[in-house]
DNA sequence: ATGCTAATGATAGTCATTATCACTATCAGT
DNA sequence: ACTGATAGTGATAATGACTATCATTAGCAT
């Protein structure tokens, strides 16, 4: 019952080609680029079937949902609160006690998001003030 | 700078003596039900205001962003997605090695949030589907 | 090929949060 | 204690990320 249709095609295809997180507008701009234009409320519903189907996984920002490719293993981030960028990274010690801490509560975990706020490496030794690239793909 | 209000006392006063995460909303309304009355936009300033501070916490649940007296020792939060509720838990183990995470990476952790998403013990258990309790603080 | 119904897209609506702005109150300096 | 600079308040408008609506289109099971 879930349909192959050219928009959600569209939208897989550009998120598996490329390594970015993705949010809404971002993917929906890029895809005008591309002249595949896709409606916003389509992208919407499409990342959200898509997520549902197992294709593609996602990241809450704060108050916005990220999207990226899912064909790399499971890992968290490091965000950067100068410059916005994602960092990856895997530590599968810590997803161990994570699950040891749901089984002690007898929680059935099912997911879970681990973020790093703080400073990355290129802002923290930043030659001057530089204006943040809003444009930037991360 | 940061001056002291009525406002401001009304509302750390109440996250003080309770041991709930609340939302801007649901503290609004307790203020008004214990007559001191806060407009609403000056309820999100003072959170935002005592949380710049140090003299609250905050965790960002989804959309929308809840607020803790700071008077216990660090934590992170078991959410369940099927009545809403928290449960805290501390893992020295699993806070040590994000720090190590980060120095490895040359990335200046300032904090990080970590949820853990699944079904809490009372849901896994529940005798029937019990409609969710709306007004239930958490 | 047909038809049931999911999907689309333009747009209106929702909801949490922030901005505006006229007015008020805190508090550092006198 | 007085006062002035300015942070804070509160009613309300605005914003921004989504979600609902609805008429129309188009997968796909048969
Ligand atoms: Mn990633
Ligand atoms: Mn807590
Ligand atoms: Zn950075
Ligand atoms: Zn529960």
């Amino acid at each position: 019952m879930l349909r192959v249709t050219p928009q959600r095609q569209a939208i897989l295809a550009l998120i598996n080609r490329s390594n970015v997180h993705w949010d809404a507008e971002e993917l929906a701009r890029e895809l005008v680029q591309s002249g595949q234009a896709v409606g916003i409320a389509t992208v919407y519903r499409g990342l959200s079937a898509l997520e549902g189907a197992g294709l593609i996984a996602s990241v809450q920002l704060g108050d916005r949902k990220r999207y990226e490719r899912i064909d790399k293993s499971h890992h968290d981030h490091l965000v950067c609160t100068e410059c916005g960028s994602l960092e990856e990274f895997v530590q599968p010690e810590i997803e161990r006690l994570q699950a040891q801490v749901a089984e002690e509560k007898g929680f059935r975990m099912l997911n879970h998001q681990l973020l790093l706020f703080g400073i990355c490496y290129a802002c923290d030794n930043h030659d001057s003030n530089q204006d943040l690239d809003k444009g930037k793909k991360i």
